[in-house]
DNA sequence: AAAAAAATTTAGATTAACCTAAAAATTGAT
DNA sequence: ATCAATTTTTAGGTTAATCTAAATTTTTTT
């Protein structure tokens, strides 16, 4: 039988929260997550459980199975192909596309995915610069660095965003900040720990920690 | 508040069974084309009913609003861009769309639905020949003839179909009929009220009164 | 290691969308 | 115009996904 449209979220955001290790997730993270309460998040584990989707013992937090794992990564893949879909062939922002994909990744054509791909050139990146796992279920994380790990004086390439809300991506528009842009820092600010940072070639602005925090880049 | 999936559903399908007079809706009928039973319709209507959406009143059938036509139309709309995508772009055949353009047909975002048109060059038909509504809500149907309405020697443009079943589109394939093609019906046999028609400048082929009650010409 | 705090599960309800069976209303045939 | 057939509605249940409140288990603190 199929998976239904809350089981996909759930099987998601159990990924999403297990992190690369495969760490067990916890009956409220999920609730949190869910935006439901805990008793509900028991209940579904539960049923996930008996269709063997995740491994689950009372009390003891839950891991996916494989299969539950293919069920996570492929709403992962749809969810990252539409976003690039919507942002390269319909023109929508950066910022715009998380709620919409959020419901095109639970259409279930698997013809539909692999032909979109094509349409799309087979992209190895969504619009926030994560990696959109293969047809196959490959999906590797790029171990990129966080921008406060960075030293003065490194210039380093911006890879993508730990946050991906529009509040957060709308601010780096208008610092300019955009996947592959090259960062410079110049300082660390004593006062508020704030950066001062070349954006590519144009002026140096002061980008608070917290952004910095969620700013993921690379060296070059 | 939103309306559900299922809602929208009722509300498409009353849309198609009241035809363009806006004729009353028989609960059976709705419990055949959404393959649920009459109880379950008559839930429902009382739903529709007290969300304002059609006029209903008990054993005497239903009509949709002006506010239930308005939602009615927007998920045609949706359906006819998103099979043109389906077709145009990602190279599916006709046969195939409906089933994805079904899931695809709900999802919410005005914006995605106004970005789609535009990206697809704001088509009037979809790929089965059905006109598509512009985003004011107009919907006007062609009055196309069916192929039985033709006389013999006349010369006619093929301009859509009447079954939508992946069945009847394939068989139109295999003869050589799409959309645009010019038909002439060169005699209609007698035995089994066949008719002998020329596709384009290619040859002669029976086809069979059952086809020919499914396909809608014009003539020029 | 016992007590307090926190997390999790169980118990018992609710809502949307469906069901079957029975009752009521409408339609149609004589 | 009445009675039979058909259609529709009502009554009472079911399932998936949620909820609150209470009980239980685990974790943390002292």
């Amino acid at each position: 039988m199929q998976n239904s449209f809350t089981e996909e979220n759930y099987l998601k955001i159990i990924h999403a929260l297990s992190g690369r290790e495969g760490l067990e997730v916890s009956t409220n993270a999920l609730a949190e997550s869910t935006s439901t309460r805990a008793a509900s998040v028991t209940d579904m584990l539960r049923k996930l459980a008996e269709k063997g989707l995740i491994h689950y013992k009372k009390y003891q937090g839950v891991r996916l199975t494989e299969s539950g794992e293919k069920v996570a990564i492929n709403v992962i893949r749809k969810h990252r192909l539409w976003e690039v879909f919507l942002v390269e062939k319909l023109g929508f922002g950066w910022d715009e596309v998380h709620d919409i994909a959020e419901e095109l990744e639970h259409i279930a054509s698997d013809h539909l995915v692999e032909r979109l791909d094509s349409f799309l050139g087979h992209p190895r990146f969504d619009p926030h610069g994560d990696p959109i796992p293969d047809a196959k279920g490959n999906l590797t994380e790029p171990d990129y660095l966080i921008l406060t790990d960075v030293a003065i004086g490194e210039k380093v390439r911006m890879m993508g965003v730990l946050d991906h809300a529009p509040s957060f991506l709308q601010h780096l528009d208008r610092a300019g900040i955009t996947l592959g842009c090259i960062l410079e820092i110049k300082e660390i600010n004593e006062y508020d720990k704030s950066a001062s940072v070349q954006i590519g070639d144009k002026q140096t602005l002061f980008i608070s920690l917290e952004v910095s925090k969620n700013l993921l880049v690379q060296r070059r």
